[in-house]
DNA sequence: TTGTTTTATTGATCCAGGTCAATGCATTAA
DNA sequence: TTAATGCATTGACCTGGATCAATAAAACAA
């Protein structure tokens, strides 16, 4: 067994630094990368009181699905989250994974309904902004409206790039280009993008990347074989970044 | 040569009919499709000074690209836009064809730079809003900004469905959901559900499906043979939507 | 601990849809 | 009208990645 998991915690050990995920946004570690970002200390104080503080999920727990009547939006505090749009005949697609500070359930604004289905990949917990109050405060708050704007283009603008893969890359590409959003999101967050642990399984990726487990799997072994990367289990550690950028397309 | 062009106008003809798309939203045939819906009088007349109006494009031509300074988002007022995100080694992937009344540009607020390339489809126009006074213009009006993030929220939802689409479906569950989605949206503004013409070519279609130009060819000859539809060049009549409903997974 | 279930890996085979090629048909230009 | 160009259709063939099958190795439960 390798020790790859000790060098780079997972973000539910940030959590657990943090005082058990109690702290509000002022003393949040996540404040540069999350919804108050350039709020005034007034407009902040006045944020922090509407949210829900502290949900926690476990493995394969729901957050939402579409079955659960709309009232908020969610910001991962620690762990992560998938979210999944499934057909009538069972069939699914991993829309996304979120990470700590990513927003979940912004696709449910419009029909003021769930669209997608959300799951904990681990232990996890989130903040909990009750929506029609987070209208009511953007009322005289302008510059949460832009926040909000702004988090729903990056989403946007994330789900072409996605269609792109889907539609456009080969397997190879995928893999190398997934690989690669993880680490850059992993050092978004201060942790160390050349190893960390992967909180979904081969499955939850080949499904995300429009692939087959078992391709994933041939990947990961043919990448490590070329020294790109050394994989066990959930354990990733990039080797050779550049060659891995090369392979995106 | 059919005359299915004759039974329901294109879009540009619709301008026509509109004193060469100069009317202001109160009068516009879109506006309820469209930003201003539930907004106060006097907020609407707000709004409308700030659009500029009879910005007029021909088929090929580029509303923005990547290259373009980010100013404005934009709402088609007449005729139709495809856009597309592309490599750097020339593949590119078509993201969206773009209707009366619905926005282009929306993924460029996050970066403040256009993340896609926007091109018409045939002989359009559209309404120019100029972005830093829209966000201006929200500070005061949080109708407008309701309305804005309903409209982000509702290419989202849209986008992970095309995500199921590219990951999930069989081409033949790519091309019914495309027919499909065309046919409502032409019913949304007005225009027979049954007959129109389409805007793209098939290069297009196939490209934002993730298939081949061959495959759509050759799917829409087995669909006409299957009584399904009736296709001569750009004009298509659907003859039987609910089988194609069925073929749609 | 031991059994049970889930997840991952690896090999062998197959097929949906891509690629290549030839031809036909529209649209544009002169 | 004719020529030129680009788009669409159809057929023949091929391949990347899916599917099927067999183990192996984790994760979990009792």
């Amino acid at each position: 067994m390798t020790q790859l998991g000790n060098v780079t915690p997972l973000f539910q050990d940030l959590a657990k630094v943090e005082h058990e995920h109690n702290l509000a946004c002022q003393e949040c570690s996540l404040y540069r990368l999350c919804l108050p970002l350039g709020l005034h200390n007034n407009d902040l104080i006045q944020l922090d009181k509407i949210i829900k503080r502290s949900q926690s999920y476990s493995r394969g727990q729901p957050l939402f699905s579409t079955q659960t009547p709309f009232n908020s939006i969610y910001v991962v505090r620690s762990g992560s989250f998938k979210t999944t749009v499934s057909a009538v005949d069972g069939r699914e697609q991993v829309t996304g994974f979120y990470f700590p500070g990513e927003f979940v359930g912004l696709d449910a604004i419009y029909e003021q309904a769930y669209r997608s289905n959300a799951k904990a990949l681990e232990s996890s917990s989130v903040c909990e902004l009750p929506f029609d109050i987070l209208q009511e405060l953007g009322t005289n708050m302008p510059q949460l409206q832009v926040q909000m704007m702004s988090r729903l283009s990056k989403e946007l603008s994330g789900d072409k790039s996605l269609m792109f893969l889907l539609g456009k890359k080969t397997a190879e590409e995928k893999l190398a280009t997934f690989l690669l959003s993880i680490s850059r999101r992993f050092q978004d967050r201060g942790f160390s993008a050349r190893e960390f642990q992967l909180s979904m399984s081969r499955g939850d990726i080949a499904n995300h990347l429009g692939l087959a487990v078992e391709t994933v799997s041939r990947l990961f072994s043919r990448f490590q074989d070329e020294g790109l990367i050394e994989i066990h289990n959930k354990s990733i550690s990039i080797r050779d970044s550049e060659k891995l950028k090369a392979l995106c397309g």
